[in-house]
DNA sequence: GCTTGACTTCAAGTGCAGTTGAAGTCGTAC
DNA sequence: GTACGACTTCAACTGCACTTGAAGTCAAGC
């Protein structure tokens, strides 16, 4: 097995499907060389940037969000532990926030939902910080976020 | 003010776009009764529905898994505190995985691809039974779900 | 030398959760 | 009596993250 990796070897190292990973190429969160035969050649540590990206999805990030992140990586070289950590570091606090959202969003299910109170003056339980509250349209604000007006 | 809600009422209450509570009712989330005029009038304890519909999708569940939640709840008559307390415990726990995972991440992040031990053959991180994992395709197992085959 | 499987590109399709726009109706305010 | 905003339906569009399919090339085994 040479240094270099195929694009099956890739998908059968990550878990990601073949075509995830020229999804991943087109948008520029990996790259690649190519052969003589014009096949895809990745180096080794592609497997690590792509590990990278699945973890940031599950935490919430949108791919657009994760090639910003990967953006930081020093080109020209591979990244070293010290690299990864750093990147690593600013993930932390969001998933604090993220686990924070739902230690409130588990009061708030028996203390509001589950009482009477819901009638939208009092509680405070969604965070209007939350990207997953702002990508894309939806239910936007409910309590805690700006409203167009003060109708309770 | 009657006891019976337009849509724009239900929207300005909620937060949620009318745009998006029409679908609701198409997809059979929500109900309402028509006024003369052919407009829709919900009743107040709509507001509790979508209330909940906004939580659940918080914590990562599917307008269809949300569906079959709310089809538990009694017909005929307005659901009473007890009710929605049952449908809220059962989300405890799915909210407490969500955190247990998300903890997992948060170690794993440094644990694992900041220093050099992603070879795939050792880390657990990510969970193979939650359901961001196994809605739509993509990366679907890291390590720890079942795989094609032994290869690391 | 030919089949088979892994690879290539490119365009189109999928699923979710809605939004947007067109064309029309309803109801209140002036 | 007419203007205006809130409502109606229906079809088509959006954004994200891919997948699928078609048509073709490449490399290894028999």
């Amino acid at each position: 097995m040479a240094t270099e990796l195929t694009i099956g070897e890739v998908a059968a190292r990550s878990g990601v499907a073949t075509s995830a990973l020229r999804f991943y190429e087109e948008r520029g969160l990996i790259t690649s060389e190519r052969a003589g035969s014009g096949h895809r050649r990745f180096a080794r540590p592609v497997i690590r940037r792509v590990a990278f990206i699945v973890f940031a999805q599950r935490i919430g990030l949108t791919l657009d969000e994760i090639k910003t992140e990967l953006d930081k990586l020093p080109t020209g070289r591979v990244p070293s532990r010290a690299d990864w950590a750093q990147l690593s570091t600013s993930w932390q606090s969001r998933i604090d926030e993220r686990i924070a959202e739902l230690e409130r969003l588990k009061e708030g299910l028996t203390g509001c939902i589950g009482c009477g109170c819901l009638s939208l003056d009092r509680c405070h339980m969604l965070n209007a910080e939350d990207r997953a509250g702002q990508r894309g349209p939806g239910p936007r604000y409910w309590l805690g976020d700006a409203r167009p007006d003060g109708a309770a």
